[in-house]
DNA sequence: TTGTAGGCGTTATCAT
DNA sequence: ATGATAACGCCTACAA
């Protein structure tokens, strides 16, 4: 077992100094010719590699990202951390997982946990317990520390830093636009509690299309459903919930769902009722993912493009980051805040298949 | 902007000595009641967390988990990260992330930038074109530099380390066994190439199934696709293969396909041609994700717990990272290598669905 | 009971 | 051209 080789090690070993070692491994040119090769050879010949921990210990920056989002086993996020990677990567940075679980006090600790200098930034989806309870400390703790974060997609307006979002709002209102235009007279929404923001956005953005086309809503044609439905566990719940819906409306000929998975089920409940899709019902949902693409029949979706709001984000957290390396340098006014935080909207994209016509 | 506190700047401020802050807040008790008293106090406002880059260079030791694999944006292996993560984070690691993205450069890239101190040991699955190139000498390397690996599914025998893998063989053989008992005469294979051990396993799995029932295995009736039909782009292209191997083979009464999408995909092309699923064929698919269970009709498949492969190989390797602790204290021969390597078998379960009867 | 000093692996500054 | 030293933040053996 050959264990790493440091510094030190070289240098007792040819009998330089540490000093010198380092400056010839750095292709320093104060270092004879001789020296250089001698060390750079014996360097190459272990495999020398300097120590990650002792290079962030000096530096005080770990070059690694810290990801903190609530699920993984989810195509929306998995899309937005392989983004978060490419960008990460190519910059030089490394990319450490943490995860909520949708739990406020998970999401907590991990950020205390990777915020003792673990990582330089956040880049991070907030919880929906936290979202609930609307508890935003550790957030701003993490920020006066001098730690930036980047939030996307589930954001809040009460934290000031950088976000990346897609126009829920506005892509809602394309998708129903396009229902109506398509001759639907009642579209119905099935949407969650409005506690996630952007489960609210959605249904705001579903209201104003239909306002914007003097349709009036009416609220036995909205479906609410508790979040604990989506658990593989309660699908079948999931299903009656939608059955009794549709029974209760029978003249829906629309339907717009704030996810993937409340869609298809929908489709499924429709096809089981003997409607035909999308002849008598069309269906759009949010969020593109896996089941929209293999669907029977494939589903109309408002895309949210992740990969790209990964990228997005990493680069602005980046961005930031050296942008604070330089600024060490040179004098800053402590008193005068960057206010200066962006939020980037990435352009939804309504992907049309066999759910619409 | 209040930055971390360090034991310095709090033995400065209490005027004592950095070692009795350090002390104190560790509860030493040959500290004076009250000077504990204060510096806890004095700690506790200020937030104090001890730095964990300072603890990792002191203890030599990282307390995270470095996870390797091909893709992220993938039910199973997201699956296995969120079982990798929450015993990690039980047993007080942190899990950072790199992928491969199926190359075999960006393997040993990562792995080599995770290898210089970030990391204390690695979870890996294999990259396509590293199992295809056959070369692990990046394995062998980081293990001979003391750095544990444990793989997972997609393993190799000729690296000595903890393995974590699913009875791809067994599983095959019970799913065709399955077809077989319920009246399938022509059973299909549809699979990827064989330098994908997976593959080859289910592979062999299927023919020994038919062997055990005396059924002579037709070279007609087996499919063998290239991976990159898996990409998102090449849908059309695998449908059309599919398709075309059903129109040449018209007796097909079962499928046995080597993942999710493959079935699925079958099951697709199937109904287009009319045939009734499970009446005219039956369909399994091995790896259960959520094109299974909400593909119509649902598809029977084998499952490979992959949260339960993730926990299993998180305890190996943190396991083995504490045993290792242990004999840093005592002596060890180091000419005696550790032979002791295990490879835990996660059995597969016959989730059985609507595609089968 | 408390302080001093050394070391983990690096780099940068200041001497020689 | 090379070496000694300090510093990053922490812990701990040894001194006092």
């Amino acid at each position: 077992m050959k264990r790493k080789v440091t510094l030190k090690q070289i240098a007792k070993e040819l009998d330089v100094s540490i000093s010198t070692v380092s400056r010839a491994l750095s292709n320093s040119k104060e270092i004879g010719e001789e020296t250089r090769q001698k060390i750079q050879a014996f360097a190459k010949f272990y495999n020398y590699r300097p120590n990650n921990i002792a290079l962030s210990l000096k530096n005080k920056k770990t070059k690694t990202i810290g990801i903190l989002i609530p699920e993984i086993v989810h195509h929306f996020f998995s899309t937005v951390i392989r983004g978060i990677e490419i960008v990460a990567n190519k910059r030089g940075y490394n990319v450490i997982i943490g995860l909520s679980n949708e739990s406020f006090s998970k999401e907590v600790i991990n950020m205390e946990m990777l915020a003792n200098g673990s990582i330089d930034g956040f880049i991070l989806s907030i919880s929906k317990e936290t979202l609930l309870q609307q508890d935003y400390h550790h957030f701003k703790e993490t920020i006066s520390q001098g730690i930036p974060i980047v939030m996307f997609d589930r954001v809040i307006n009460e934290v000031d830093c950088d976000k990346v979002i897609v126009d829920d709002y506005k892509g809602s209102i394309n998708a129903v636009k396009k229902l109506i235009a398509t001759g639907c007279k009642n579209i119905a929404l099935i949407t969650t509690m409005d506690y996630v923001s952007v489960g609210k956005l959605r249904t705001q953005g579903y209201l104003k299309a239909l306002e914007d086309h003097r349709i009036n809503p009416k609220a036995s044609l909205i479906l609410k459903l508790d979040d604990s439905l989506a658990l593989e566990e309660h699908l079948d719940i999931l299903e009656r919930e939608i059955e009794q819906f549709f029974k209760n409306n029978d003249k829906i000929d629309g339907i717009f769902a704030v996810n993937e998975l409340y869609a298809v089920t929908a489709m499924k409940v429709a096809r089981k009722l003997d409607f035909r899709i999308p002849e008598d019902i069309q269906v759009i949902g949010f969020t593109d993912g896996v089941l929209s693409k293999h669907a029977r029949p494939s589903l109309t979706t408002v895309s949210q493009h992740g990969q790209k709001m990964g990228e997005q984000a990493a680069n602005l957290l980046i961005d930031r980051l050296e942008l604070d390396d330089e600024e060490d340098d040179v004098y800053v006014d402590e008193n005068e805040i960057d206010m200066d935080f962006k939020t980037v909207v990435i352009e939804t994209e309504l992907i049309e298949r066999e759910s619409t016509k």
